[in-house]
DNA sequence: GATGAATGAGGCTTCATTCAT
DNA sequence: AATGAATGAAGCCTCATTCAT
């Protein structure tokens, strides 16, 4: 909620907001052509030129809304994500977590970032490439898997007596990150990048589950396994 | 071996040998100068232009090796990609993992991928970029990952009967990707992307070997846990 | 006042008369704001899309009024110089000339012609550059000029046999020339283009009134130092 | 001489200098092309297409040696420039004023400016139309005339004790305007824009140079003519 | 009558690739 | 063989003017 909030608030800084139900439409439509054109062709392939084609609306029509393309893009990022946003959030409604404990909680938890991410791949993939070297959208897909990994850390301090490792904080952290590592890897590289061995969505999603809860729940070593970590840097 | 044969073979299909030694010197500048681009300035910055100017070798010049930008790039490609194989190379040699097993052994493994991955980080960075919409570097990349899984793999399975999962392979699948995800987005995103919380390499080295064994050595479950992976997709 | 009479009757075709008293209110509202749309970012950055933001005025509506971008500065122009107009008008009035004789007059109407000048330079400096590429304004501008020349020779006129030059009008059109232009560069250059040398409005004008009495007043040379000018050209 | 190398100096900071001869060419096509591109439709024609056309070079060789229009058209200034300079410094060299004294000296000094300024009007007025809009051409228009104001007062000041005036250094800037300016005026806004009375340039110079002289050699009046200036602002 | 959305020609600039020297 | 000059398509952006509401 605040994150659709804070969405919105930015990007009506990104667009001039329309006056009349006429342009509101038009900027409906280029906000849609756009994030057509981003799926079809990449961003290597938006042109300005072609959002126009695509829309219908003429490029001066777009600048009249937009300030430039880079503008224009985030606020596609904002509509797009608002999307993602509210699917995760009814998703996350439809969660019954409460009554979990434990390993359960841990591979629900998987489940639940798996569904919200491996959904929208298409969308995602795109701008997961795009924030590699545009800082705006970085800093949004930033806070955006922050705040997801903030969910996960306080989903799991509520157990945290289940929970053997040493640093607690440290373990959960190191889980939540080679989770969703390896989510938004198969978003962007899909299947088939880093082994040829097939493996399902549903193999996947259940095996990060278990790793995760093997991991955070193994029982305390009897020598020196875990000798809490050494800060450094 | 094969590897550096094929990538070899190919780069002679990229670049058109040059005859006399003069020619060779100055490929040579050019595809330092090449690499030194990227990393200056990333895929954006890099054109001939620029190239030509770092290594003091005509825009001519460099076309009558190159056929294309596109070739270019694969070639400075290759040359850098031998040089980490070769640093991994020795990485291996020096590790001692004969005698090791189990936990240790893969919490080892997972040592030496991470070493020889965040080592080359600047340069992996580059062409981990330029992969997602370059199909010959993306399959390059792929091969290599590829390779380290299948190495991964193979160590692992000459210690099977150590595993209790109920499908090894998909165990020690799921355990590489798992590993090697966090390790690559490291170098694409940094310290800080999807979480806040500082983690130094030290830590994130130690944790992902330990949540690595946790996982791949968990002892079988009492129940229908572990059902046996029903492929998909 | 035939000038004035006349860049009316000019205004009046720029410009579709309103017949509401709220279109007479907006369109007001559109020359001022056009005027300070001048002023502030000079004749490069007046823009129909500018003028209609400052004023609260539509574009549409501007158009209903103005045939062009073109008219709608010449009626800027004129409303502008009317006031400019206005004010000499009072100024001229407020100065006592009939008694003054000689050089106490020629200093008095140089002080007249600067007062009148300088008041004005904000906003004549923004004509004075668009009239070296607008027709229309270099017309009118030639005209306000033209004018001025007139006034000041035939106050001169008056005291015709005061002055020793062998040609009186050709010398007093080189007076008002020379002095004319020096005040205008002002307008337009300012302090310090053409020298590093301070110097102030004050002392400016003193010198030039004595600059132009020595000149009108001076006695007739013995020899040939002023053979009746040859016209040419 | 000192004039020219600077500005060649700058020319070279503008102008990327080519290597071959062929290239050398286009250049000087360009160059020239530009320049009378300018003196046929202005500034406000100048586009690079046009350049382009008439030059025959296409776009991107004409960015291959100037990194901007902005860039081509200061070297363009730069090139004019260097050729008024050498006009005015054969037009100086052949000028006879060591022998004069007084009212010769000043006229001739006045005729010098003139012929230097008027004999160039048609460049001129294109870049003193832009100087108002273009900080660097300002810049360089400023500090010739500046240079110019400095050589006026030097061979003024030399026959200082024939200079009545109780401020001899404010009289000499005070003449060297109301000259400089009126003659420049002349160049942008021709005969006939202040006044309608026709005025050849031998009157004009002639009565300018008598101007100035009278001025700056009026004998000292009895009263209070002249305070000495207080400075001011 | 008023509003402001829509248009699109035209300007500047970049850069992979070709070609004359 | 080597050099670097030349090309021109294609991209982004502006803004006077027209037009639907």
């Amino acid at each position: 909620m605040a994150k659709r909030a804070a969405a919105s608030a930015a990007s009506e800084q990104l667009i001039r907001p329309p006056l009349q139900r006429r342009s509101q439409e038009s900027l409906e439509r280029v906000l849609q052509a756009g994030a057509e054109v981003l799926l079809d062709v990449g961003y290597e392939g938006f042109t300005l030129q072609e959002v126009s084609k695509r829309s219908g609306v003429s490029i001066g029509s777009i600048y009249a809304r937009a300030p430039s393309k880079e503008a224009l893009i985030l606020a596609i990022y904002d509509r797009e994500m608002a999307k993602v946003s509210a699917a995760n959030e009814r998703l996350r409604e439809t969660a019954e977590l409460d009554d979990l404990k434990g390993r359960e909680l841990i591979i629900a938890l998987v489940e639940l970032m798996a569904r919200s991410t491996l959904e929208h791949a298409d969308i995602l993939r795109v701008f997961m490439y795009r924030a590699l070297v545009d800082e705006e959208i970085w800093q949004r897909g930033s806070e955006r898997s922050t705040a997801l990994s903030r969910a996960f850390e306080e989903a799991l301090l509520d157990h945290r007596d289940e929970l053997n490792h040493p640093d607690p904080e440290l373990a959960i952290d190191v889980a939540f990150r080679f989770v969703y590592n390896t989510l938004v890897r198969r978003v962007t590289h899909g299947n088939t990048f880093e082994s040829q061995r097939p493996l399902s969505d549903e193999d996947l999603i259940r095996e990060l589950g278990e790793a995760a809860a093997d991991y955070l729940l193994a029982p305390e070593l009897p020598r020196q396994r875990r000798k809490p970590a050494k800060r450094r840097r």
